[in-house]
DNA sequence: GGTCCATGTTACCGACGAGTAAGATTACTC
DNA sequence: GAGTAATCTTACTCGTCGGTAACATGGACC
């Protein structure tokens, strides 16, 4: 139910969705959105927050913390790719709306993306570097979601390419 | 004039912005706005044209064709944060709206994209390299102008340095 | 000074869509 | 099977905003 509502944001963006549109993709009638989400901005929060959690969860769990550097990493980038290519509803929205600044959403999705910039600031040791590998990731996803083709390792292996001569030279994965 | 509207779309987003507002923001009435662009979208296909050619040409002239590979790029990385710190507004619509796929200004964006995606992979022989590329120079440009403090050219290094190994070994740039 | 075009304004229309009130329908209990 | 509570729908209100029609103003030219 909420799935619709998400295919619809993703596919027409937030405005141009109307919620009879919505309710009539998830098969049920205009009040009864109301009644569980209050108002459009709380249904999208809804799913904002829905697919973040999924997001989230998704990446933590393939982190396992004992692990090496480089292969949290890849583990962590796979788990991101996985996620972009199972939800793409999901992705597109996280994607599209994590930097409008307008809105109460703002707080849920830079918080997010802030989570993500730390873990990859505490890889990196250096903020600037993090943020611009977190676009590269961002960018290469939403490339390969259009152009799909290409098997998902192939893509990783492109952002481990990247990541490595920040890596610190003992926590680097000799690949291939 | 074009310049209030910018402002307030790059604020507001398209649809919050009403027509209203940006003509009362421009100093004029809304049936100008009308004579002169025909419809809101004709105003805001306007604007990303305009932004887009100013970008392109600023990137264009800044990349002298016989000069090795990595100086045209760094040439180009300065060009670009330049745009994006002097013109703010055309960056943040650019980029907002990059990926949203709906509306005719699609066309107009994709090809922008396209072309700037066709430079980097001719440069970087790797297409899908060359959109993590662009996705890693937009991002942190965003991140730049929000935070800011550091110089440009440090940040146009932090790209220079996620290229160097993209690069052909012959076209490597020393730096430093 | 009257005519006419350019440039602008105020005041309105109509559509679209968020949100709701009041009624229908089902299910559940005694 | 009557009463009733929960669940869902139809049909409406109302504000907002894109777009426009009709009306002002002001200069140019004769």
């Amino acid at each position: 139910m909420l799935e619709a509502a998400g295919q619809a944001f993703a596919a027409h963006g937030f405005h141009e969705a109307s919620m009879d549109a919505i309710a009539q993709a998830a098969g049920i009638s205009k009040p009864m959105l109301y009644n569980y989400f209050g108002s459009k901005q709380g249904l999208y929060a809804a799913y904002v927050e829905r697919s973040g959690r999924a997001l989230m969860t998704s990446m933590r769990e393939a982190d396992s913390r004992s692990a090496p550097a480089a292969q949290r990493l890849h583990a962590g980038i796979l788990a991101f790719l996985t996620y972009a290519e199972e939800h793409s509803s999901g992705w597109t929205i996280l994607h599209r709306e994590s930097f409008a600044q307008g809105g109460p959403l703002a707080a849920e999705l830079s918080d997010l993306r802030e989570r993500v910039a730390q873990m990859l600031t505490a890889l990196f040791n250096d903020e600037a570097f993090a943020h611009a590998f977190a676009g590269a990731g961002e960018s290469l996803a939403s490339w390969w979601l259009a152009h799909p083709g290409q098997p998902k390792e192939q893509i990783a292996n492109v952002l481990m390419d990247i990541a490595q001569p920040a890596l610190g030279p003992a926590d680097r994965l000799v690949r291939r």
